[in-house]
RNA sequence: AGAUCCGUAGCUCAGCCUGGUUAGAGCACUACACUGAUAAUGUAGGGGUCCCCAGUUCAAAUCUGGGCGGGUCUACCA
């Protein structure tokens, strides 16, 4: 315990930080933040786990601060906040980041380098930068268990996985199927949405784009048996080599479309086609609609063509046509062989749609695109792979045959077999129209090939089953903000699809399934114990060298390669190996809530304990990842919610709004950040300059702000504070003085603080943190230290230590105390100081840390909100009247004599009757004088009240306006006794009256005959600035008391030094100093006061453009 | 393409839900003042098509519709 107060030369955040950082490693102050919450209330929150393979940007700290300061304040709140920390470890991003530091690609990994060695090397790499994470972690104060997190690539966090997914496999949730993916021929590898997403893979390419023609087959169903020609339906393509694997046409329920007579602009026949409606400009020519037929010449530019029919798409639904591009390899018996039952060539209803460009009928080849297959399944068109994985037709296509479908291979004779095919069928008629077409298309990162969509066989959760579940309980969820539930969120969940988990990668979790050759058995492992079983059943029943190397201690690892090498055996006694794929990393990480409690398997109280969430908060672009697999899993798994709160924290970019990135260099550094400003001052503008949804521009101007307008501010408060208790001695030692038996200010500023604690408890419970910081600024700013502290000045360093000192300190005490809890959640470090340093001399709280305290809760009756709005009233008026004396040049040491105000009613009357002390001090001045509401001093202007009035008046609002704003004295008083009627004049005429009431007016005061007036709002000030003798005489008093401290304060006296001052004598302006003596001697501690004849060493000074010479000594007999 | 957030002073943001009179604050800039809190503070000044258009209304920064611009996410399609 300390006797005094700690003083300080200048504030010092990033010193501040790493103190405190060491003291509470010291006194391992997070974990007794945890256990001296034992047995209290859990508040639940789970950290997303970062992946520690790369380095930490600003970003990680505006997330991390938004976790740890709704940690801290639950905690404050007296619940028990666990927080494990974790690690992300899994996944394509490791995998990249390998290859290309080993300089190789993925078709070498078990060639060059073994799988079991590149795993290795995947593991090491994947904490490369933990350290630096620990250390961000620390010294940006965010509060997390570092020493015991959960890591996604532990044997005891994937049993987990495999847990849920033997769970998902029993409820019939996890199933194989086809899929449509991105995949590169050229590579001859499936692709990861994230590969697609790498910068540059979408290029600008030109290709031949087709618009081809189906003839329909059956006509008469839409009443067309009178057209003798062919009917055709358009479809375009900009990827011809589809077209073979043509099994459908789509077209959209509500679409218009119609049909249309021409001549082939190829063939120059002519024909009958049918395309949407609001597409025909593409293809037609205004100027020769219905233009005459029999003068067309063939290879005329302009062809005639002539609106028919029209059709909704739905009419149309079911129609069949002939196969465009029938092969061998396409025939109907080989569909039948590939799907059996398979009914193609037929217009389908989907919903994809649209009619931006083309034709607004989709050529539909279910192999080739996602939509497409869906179309194909929903309609059971089947599915034709006339491809194969090297890109080039399959056998059995006549010349197409071995033609690759694109220039994968830089073939230098390479021709585009897009062109033949668009040519073949210009030569048949079945081309309406071949263009190069540019557009943006997908290319293979790594090979810069474009790549194709490919049915590739998956395995997937079935979420679409339990869709209606996760949209009810999404709506039980709190989303801040809410909009990214409902909107973001809810749509996805709309639009949900399965799951693709399958990734055909090495570093990552396997799927615990194993299946004979044939596929018609196979298992689901869910634990580790139950591998082990199989393991040895199948090293029995299979015999040989099977699973040799697992059968002593079991599997020891459970990535590739090793789970590959275990064969299993099924109930028919046939081996069953692993299916290859690895799943989706963010697999992994939704299912954190249970593996990172080992649950089933340890930990079954724990994880109960701890789910589901309070609490959770990422990034705005975690919404459809993490944020989605924690629903999907808790869902699914355990029909709950995973989380009841989510807070999407939004993107930090630069100070110009552009994306952070390492290509721009205008990242910023966290650890440059904090080192040089200090955690507190970073974190505190992270939180309150944008909400933390919004995005934020980041601005290192906003953190000085913050460092000197509020830190600065509290800081300098401190410094106050500790300035005088330290002379006074003040410890906190005497007893409570009751509330309401302090002077009105200090009523006022408990009042504000507790009104201030109730509105930051407010928001910090409503998740608002901004507005919480943002109260506490304006708090710190306009009440303590501008007015609380200014007005209160003198009570600290005048007067006997007795009652109302004392309640001062008292008063002042709290709020820095009080405030030091409020702010911990935001600046952990500068509120642990700032507590300390009080309660080290105090020892009010046993306890060693602010953030193990408990929150403050406001005090209902110290909230006086009459008296808040009266010292607002205080506050205005004073500013008011400093800027009169502005305005006039009188500064405020000069004394007046007396102001007006003129009040409007009784209350206002009242109200500034109570706070004239004020006024009076605040601004120097000797009377307050009150105008009652009914003087006729001042002349009253009124405005129309718009609000009340405008129900009433309607239209005739600007007429009534216009009328009030006329009013004289008279006319207003009659409003005010009532009865006063607007349109007198009307009423002969036989018009309603307009009755005018007191509340249908604003009156303000117009002006005061004679005097400076100044006015905001229904206040008026005005300003008696006649200068009286006797107060000229009291301005030069004032002024020279201040010179005299100047020269104090330049000697470098203490604040208690006792003085002798010397004047030169000096006839004629020394009257004020005789006539003010004892107050001069009062404010400047001085114990004589003399006129001597001569003065050796005397300091100039001047008073009011008057020169005297005096000479201040200490006096040192006299005691302290 | 869909969803979502944002657009108010040179910059960062309030206000918008619940329409009302002269649209605010801080920073920056300029001038003046203050000076036992002083690398603090006060007062004043300049600075605005409240992104645009239309509608509703006596009245729109605020409500409705439609655009535009920027960010993000998802998708990528003939």
């Amino acid at each position: 315990m300390l006797d005094r107060y700690r003083e300080y030369k200048q504030l010092n955040l990033s010193e501040i930080g790493t103190e405190i950082l060491q003291k509470w490693g010291e006194t391992h102050a997070f974990e007794q933040s945890i256990t001296l919450r034992d047995g209290a209330p859990a508040f639940v929150f789970y950290e997303g786990p970062p992946s520690a393979n790369g380095m930490p940007g600003i970003h990680h700290v505006i997330s991390r601060t938004l976790k740890d300061l709704v940690c801290r304040y639950k905690t404050m709140q007296g619940f028990q906040v666990n927080r494990k920390g974790g690690w992300d470890t899994h996944g394509l991003p490791v995998e990249l980041g390998v290859e290309k530091e080993l300089g190789i690609t993925k078709e070498d990994i078990g060639k060059k380098i073994s799988v079991a060695d590149y795993n290795k090397k995947c593991k090491e790499v994947v904490m490369r930068y933990k350290d630096k994470w620990d250390d961000i972690t620390q010294k940006m104060g965010y509060w997390v268990d570092l020493d015991n997190p959960y890591i996604t690539f532990t044997n005891d966090y994937i049993e987990t996985l495999w847990w849920c997914l033997s769970e998902l496999y029993k409820k019939g949730l996890l199933y194989e199927s086809v899929s449509i993916q991105p995949y590169s021929p050229a590579a001859g590898t499936g692709l990861s949405s994230h590969e697609l997403n790498q910068p540059g893979t979408y290029k600008d390419v030109k290709d031949t784009s087709a618009t081809v023609l189906f003839k329909l087959q059956d006509k008469d169903k839409i009443g067309l048996q009178e057209i003798k020609s062919d009917v055709f339906l358009m479809a375009w393509t900009t990827t011809p080599w589809t077209l073979p694997s043509n099994l459908g046409l789509s077209v959209g329920a509500h679409i218009d479309y119609v049909l249309v007579k021409t001549y082939n602009p190829y063939t120059f026949e002519l024909q009958y086609v049918v395309l949407a409606k609001s597409l025909l400009h593409a293809y037609f020519k205004e100027e020769v609609q219905n233009s005459d037929f029999e003068n067309y010449q063939p290879g005329d530019k302009l062809i005639p063509w002539q609106m028919i029919k029209q059709f909704k798409g739905n009419e149309l639904e079911g129609l069949r046509y002939e196969q465009l591009l029938p092969t061998e390899a396409s025939s109907i018996e080989e569909i039948h062989k590939i799907t059996p039952g398979a009914d193609p060539f037929k217009i389908v209803v989907a919903d994809f749609v649209t009619t931006q460009d083309g034709t607004g009928i989709v050529h539909t080849a279910p192999a080739f695109g996602a939509d497409d297959f869906k179309a194909g399944k929903k309609n059971n068109l089947g599915i034709l792979t006339l491809v194969d994985k090297e890109g080039k037709f399959i056998d059995g296509m006549g010349e197409w045959s071995g033609r690759y479908v694109k220039d994968y291979k830089d073939d230098p004779h390479y021709t585009d077999v897009n062109i033949d095919i668009c040519v073949q069928l210009k030569k048949e008629g079945r081309a309406f129209k071949v263009e190069k077409y540019e557009h943006n298309y997908p290319h293979c990162w790594r090979t810069d090939k474009p790549i194709i969509y490919y049915p590739l066989d998956a395995w997937f959760i079935k979420t679409t089953a339990a869709k209606e579940r996760m949209i009810e309980l999404n709506n039980t969820i709190n989303w801040k903000p809410a909009s990214t539930g409902t909107g973001r969120f809810g749509n996805w969940l709309e639009n949900m699809v399965d799951w693709n988990l399958s990734r055909s990668r090495f570093w990552g979790t396997p799927l615990p399934i194993w299946r004979t050759e044939d596929g018609s058995e196979e298992i689901c492992i869910g634990s580790v114990a139950a591998l082990n079983e199989e393991i040895k059943k199948a090293a029995i029943a299979l015999g040989g060298d099977t699973n040799k190397n697992y059968l002593h201690d079991g599997i020891l690892d459970l990535h590739k390669p090793y789970v590959d090498d275990i064969i299993l055996v099924s109930k028919q006694g046939k081996p069953m190996k692993r299916v290859a794929d690895l799943i989706d990393v963010w697999f992994d990480s939704g299912a954190m809530p249970y593996a990172q409690w080992h649950y089933p398997f340890e930990n079954k109280d724990s994880f109960k304990n701890a789910f589901p969430a309070d609490f959770i908060a990422e990034g705005v672009d975690q919404t459809r990842g993490w944020f989605y697999t924690l629903h999907v899993l808790a869902t699914l798994l355990f029909d709950s919610v995973a989380y009841k709160t989510v807070v999407s924290n939004g993107l930090v970019l630069d100070k110009n709004g552009n994306k952070m990135s390492k290509r721009l260099g205008n990242v910023v550094d966290p650890f440059e950040t904090i080192e040089k400003y200090g955690p507190d001052a970073t974190r505190w503008y992270l939180v309150t300059n944008a909400s933390p949804w919004d995005s934020l521009k980041f601005n290192v101007e906003g953190i000085k702000e913050a460092q000197r307008k509020f830190f600065g501010t509290l800081y300098n408060t401190y410094q106050f504070f500790v300035l005088y208790a330290n002379v006074d001695g003040f410890t906190c030692k005497e007893s409570y003085i009751p509330i309401e038996e302090r002077p009105e200010l200090d009523q006022w500023i408990l009042s504000s603080l507790n009104s201030l604690v109730k509105e930051v408890t407010d928001n910090f419970d409503k998740y608002e943190p901004t507005q919480a910081g943002r109260a506490m600024e304006t708090f710190v700013d306009e009440q303590l230290s501008n007015w609380y502290v200014r007005l209160c000045r003198r009570r600290f360093w005048k007067g006997e230590y007795a009652h109302d000192k004392i309640s001062a300190y008292q008063t002042l005490y709290e709020c820095l105390e009080t405030l030091s809890k409020t702010m911990a959640p935001i600046a952990p470090f500068f509120a642990d100081w700032l507590f300390n340093n009080l309660n080290d001399v105090t020892a009010k709280s046993p306890l060693s840390s602010v953030h193990h305290t408990h929150f403050p809760t406001p005090i209902a009756e110290a909230i006086n909100t009459g008296l808040e709005k009266r010292m607002k009233l205080a506050q205005d008026a004073s500013s008011l009247i400093l800027s009169l004396r502005k305005k006039v040049n009188i500064k405020v040491r000069q004394p007046l004599q007396k102001v007006f105000i003129p009040a409007l009613d009784k209350e206002m009357a009242e109200n500034i009757r109570m706070i004239e002390e004020i006024i009076k001090t605040e601004t120097n001045i000797k009377e307050v004088e009150i105008l009652d509401a009914d003087n006729d001093f001042i002349r009253k202007k009124a405005k129309a009240n718009f609000k009340t009035l405008g129900k009433k008046l309607g239209s005739r609002m600007k007429w009534a306006a216009e009328k009030i704003s006329l009013f004289n004295n008279a006319e207003i008083e009659e409003v005010q006794k009532g009865g006063y009627i607007l349109n007198n004049d009307e009423i002969a005429a036989g018009a309603e009256p307009i009755l005018l009431n007191e509340e249908d007016l604003d009156i303000i005061t117009d002006e005061i005959p004679g005097f400076e007036i100044a006015t905001n709002g229904s206040l008026t000030i005005a300003l008696d600035i006649t200068l009286s003798h006797q107060l000229l005489m009291e301005g030069a008093a004032r002024e020279f008391v201040n010179r005299v401290q100047n020269i104090r304060k330049d000697k470098d006296f203490e604040l208690t030094d006792h003085i002798r001052v010397e004047i030169l004598e000096n006839d004629g302006i020394q009257n004020f100093i005789i006539e003010f003596k004892d107050y001069i001697c009062g404010e400047i501690l001085a114990d004589s006061l003399e006129f001597v004849p001569h003065l050796s060493n005397g300091t100039s000074i001047e008073v009011n453009n008057n020169s005297l010479t005096i000479n201040v000594t200490k006096n040192s007999k006299h005691g302290n």
